[in-house]
DNA sequence: TTAACGCTTAACAATTTAATAATCCACCCT
DNA sequence: AGGGTGGATTATTAAATTGTTAAGCGTTAA
């Protein structure tokens, strides 16, 4: 393997948790640093040079939100990932997290499952710029800086939903995507919305689209074709 | 085929929350059994198989973190998925949970709707994208990514079952699949139809093919060959 | 603040698919 | 040839899934 592992850098001031999802992470292939502090967060980043940043927002010394603020203060961390461990519930700290360029949040308590899981996920985000390459598939055209899509080049503005839909059916025609992907890839794993939301969009996108472009499957999902 | 529904087990003493979340749970298509202490938990757990399993922290006889130790010693709940139920902040039961093998932790108060959107979520992360490989017999070519049949490249779109019971008849080329098989495969061990139920639908990938490629073994059953 | 928009849901219609029942046919047997 | 057996076919009914419309609600824009 040529590629060089990602470095993680995990601040926490529960030794437990700090070890255990280490770990899991090392285990998986990160490169791990921990620290048990704001100050110390901060020290590491420096020496470290991490791909993703994990902090959690209650530290002594200096919480989260702080460290945050401190890091992307400074160009070279712009392009790091942050991602904050809060508590469920905690809108103060999202808030705040957001507003000083946090990436994510992850809702504690964490299963190292689930960390590994997210962790892959940030990365593979990361990994893929080609969400945000446009598209050309006969007469129609996604492009997705613009949120636009064009039709023999008239263009058709479509909602954000709903252009992400048509994208990601897009992302690979004639594969059937199923239900359950296409909660899990446009709405997330973790909100549930009824069946007929798809439903509802797919028919926004037939509609505004005016071209037969998303076959139905019946009893497995919808596939893209022209 | 259709989806076995997921087997959900249940530990807390507290009666009136295992009957609400288990109401809960069952009217969104989960198949539930409960437990009032650790002890039951245990032997639940053996004789019912469950998919995922939600261990109260506090329960009489034996409590949830035991019982997580105790499953988790044996390999074939290595696999199952395990989630206590705690009380918010409550980091001793966490760190103890995740050394004995936790998936995730649900914060007590609980409401049903998160329950149910929890458990939701647990399966959908868990269901891995299945294994699919196209086919190649002769003119067949057999799509499953796509959900598509094709016949000397021409496409033709069968319904979820017909298409089901090709793919298995194809997958073995030549081989005789009992009635029985092909029940238990496409249609599972827990429903029952009758036995003309797959002539009618082998019929109807006769007549969609419009090619002789599944013979009749009188008295056993069926087979595909070109 | 109002107006517009986007997202979700509910209710019901329409469509597709699955299952059953009834009938027909081919084959085997004595 | 006649009866029995298992399978094929067709028509019919039932069930499941999706399509459609409209309404509610929260958010954003004017």
């Amino acid at each position: 393997m040529s590629i060089p592992a990602k470095k993680i850098l995990i601040a926490d001031d529960e030794p437990d948790i700090l070890e255990i999802v280490s770990y899991n992470l090392i285990m998986h292939g990160y490169e791990v640093e921990t620290a048990k502090d704001g100050d110390q967060a901060i020290q590491k980043a420096r020496q470290f040079n991490p791909d993703l940043i994990i902090l959690d927002i209650m530290m002594p010394k200096k919480n989260g939100i702080e460290v945050c603020k401190i890091l992307r203060s400074q160009p070279e961390y712009q392009q790091t990932l942050i991602v904050f461990l809060t508590a469920l519930n905690d809108e103060f700290s999202h808030v705040k997290g957001l507003e000083y360029g946090a990436d994510d949040f992850i809702s504690k308590p964490i299963s190292p499952k689930i960390m590994v899981s997210k962790v892959n996920a940030f990365f593979r985000r990361l990994s893929k710029p080609e969400e945000v390459k446009s598209m050309e598939i006969g007469d129609l055209r996604i492009e997705p800086e613009e949120y636009m899509v064009y039709l023999k080049n008239e263009p058709i503005s479509l909602a954000k939903k709903e252009f992400e839909l048509l994208q990601y059916l897009a992302s690979r025609p004639g594969r059937v995507f199923l239900r359950g992907e296409i909660l899990n890839q446009i709405w997330g794993s973790d909100v549930i919305v009824g069946d007929r939301t798809i439903d509802v969009h797919i028919r926004k996108i037939r509609q505004k689209l005016g071209l037969d472009c998303i076959t139905t499957v019946k009893g497995v999902g919808y596939k893209f074709e022209i």
